[in-house]
DNA sequence: CGGCGCTGTGAATACGTATGCCCTGCGCTG
DNA sequence: CAGCGCAGGGCATACGTATTCACAGCGCCG
């Protein structure tokens, strides 16, 4: 609107000749409003192009009707790039955030910047949703301290590995690693090497190779440490951790990557040192982003179910801010077959 | 922050022995107060983890700091996906707010609906940012609207057919289409196929064809209208148009698509024909979304250079908010050759 | 040595909405 | 017919900040 006529409750008042007071309260659907008046009042308003002023409502209410979205990730050098799994969130969490009648701040931080503080404290949100892959040292810290400033917040990661640190939201890594592991199996694949940090770094990725050497152990086959490549979840990452884990010589016949980030990296490695997917390896990655089929050959790949999960993320926010206590949950991970196994 | 609580710039003022207007001033930075009052507050300040509350501050300045992004698109069955071309500008865009000192709000919404009115009438957000591709009809009503409200706000799309409406950064289609038409010329190709609405549905589609039809024209050659097959801007549209276009039976050794989502649409149906890329037909997309390097073969596209768009686009908007007048901006499209021609 | 201007701060207030409390009138009951 | 209850709506106020104005003290110049 232009700055100069701002419609508020007062003109409707005015013309309506009724008091301030009551316009507000036909507006939000008070019962004490007679039906006549509030019809009045709500074609005036409709006339005017009335907006409620949200800085003066939230500022009276105490409440912002506002969600804030934070992506973060560990500092990497390649900037302003959202991991597209996260990314692939967001428009579920945008339509379930306008169902709630909320909206949504969004932005976009290093996993070592301040984040955490700002968005409860200057009530520019009534709670956060996290989302991303980071140190989890770090990580672990800044939400701890969200836990001790009362500020409502979910996340998405290990609910394995919640630590008892708020709600967090999750697919079932263990479960979806174990699936690729026996799928490999199934595909007479017995020597299945890892790309992915499997310590403490990303607890996701630890669950993962943990499911994998469920499925090893089950098939009485032992996960080699020999084939483990440590990686961060980027592209790039995993193209290089590929071609330490080539370089070593320990023959693999396939290779999980932690991620589809990673996987599209390994595939690149392998397709540059001439190996060929799947026949001399197969290739699976993790959370079926949109990249996974479209690559050669199209990924194999566990999908993670991101437009329920954005839904369940914000529901399971607003049930917070509306005082409940939220409880973690886990969703399945399906594995994807395609051509690279 | 826990809501009993809550720290105002009164208890900064108690502790530091000053007034609250005191308080406000010297966090503002007002120059008024005494280096040695200033240091005191802000020490306090920090210790308390005092924020200036976003609603107070937005109501007394009578500005949001927050510039609201619409994402919007035509009616489609696949809803709660965003079309990926502009969510790789939210990286730059979220990144060049924050450099600003704004907060960004996102929504997503049909192009029918009516975003259009909400965001600047409430104060929620100071500007707009429109990104999306939708009928022409409807989004011109829309910015028509938004114009008459006087809202600042700037968009995505074609400079060219602004239409006088607000301010426009976009591409440069038609010398990105001319790109595209000399390059299949160079490579031997006579017959051009285009496939994507070349009506006023996408102004920026219109732009792309004319690009071609000029490449065409410089080499004697004649867009044949009967190698025109009309495709919304989604996978699926570019699959059933690309159907329909070798349905008609008339030869092409050439496509180009207008985005690369029909691009990928195109390559499945060329594909399931049995037309192998590019030896027997040569694709080119629109966009350079990062699915295009993946496709089988990798597609040759022209780039738009989204990280400088959502840059430009937040800084221009934010200084229409200071009061500037602002211009369009056309930004250069780069044809970028993959194995797809 | 008195007044003037400057520096630093306090007092008062406005931004627009939402809500607790009070008041008025009308209908109904005893 | 008096009193009571309730529907409908007005009055006053609070939310926390930022700004305008007023004012006190101090140094300095004439």
């Amino acid at each position: 609107m232009a700055l100069s006529d701002k419609v508020t409750s007062f003109d409707i008042a005015a013309l309506a000749g009724v008091s301030q007071p009551t316009v507000s309260r036909a507006l939000r659907g008070d019962k004490t409003v007679s039906a006549a008046t509030r019809l009045r009042i709500e074609a005036i308003a409709r006339q005017l192009n009335y907006k409620v002023d949200r800085a003066a409502s939230s500022l009276r209410k105490g409440e912002a009707r506002t969600l804030a979205l934070l992506f973060f990730e560990d500092p990497l050098p390649d900037d302003s790039h959202i991991n597209p799994f996260f990314l692939s969130m967001l428009g579920s969490i945008l339509k379930t955030c306008a169902l709630r009648g909320y909206d949504l701040l969004t932005s976009f931080q290093q996993l070592s910047a301040d984040w955490h503080v700002d968005y409860a404290d200057s009530r520019k949100a009534d709670g956060l949703i996290l989302l991303g892959y980071g140190d989890w040292q770090l990580y672990r810290a800044r939400v701890e301290q969200l836990v001790g400033q009362k500020t409502r917040f979910v996340r998405y990661g290990s609910v394995a590995a919640s630590g008892g640190l708020g709600t967090v939201i999750g697919c079932d890594n263990r479960a979806g690693g174990a699936a690729v592991g026996r799928h490999l199996i199934e595909r007479r694949r017995r020597r299945v090497a890892f790309v992915g940090e499997a310590s403490d770094h990303y607890p996701e990725f630890r669950d993962r190779y943990r499911g994998l050497a469920d499925a090893l152990r089950e098939a009485g086959l032992a996960a080699d440490p020999g084939l483990h490549v440590d990686a961060l979840s980027s592209e790039q990452a995993g193209y290089e951790a590929t071609q330490r884990l080539i370089a070593r010589g320990i023959g693999f016949d396939s290779l999980f990557a932690a991620s589809d980030l990673i996987a599209l990296g390994a595939l690149r490695a392998l397709d540059e040192a001439g190996l060929v997917v799947p026949r001399a390896v197969s290739v699976v990655g993790f959370d079926d982003i949109p990249a996974a089929s479209l690559t050669r050959p199209p990924l194999t790949t566990v999908a993670q179910d991101y437009a329920r999960a954005g839904a369940v993320l914000v529901d399971t926010l607003v049930r917070q801010i509306a005082g409940e206590a939220t409880d973690h949950l886990t969703l399945p991970a399906t594995l994807v077959v395609r051509a690279s196994t």
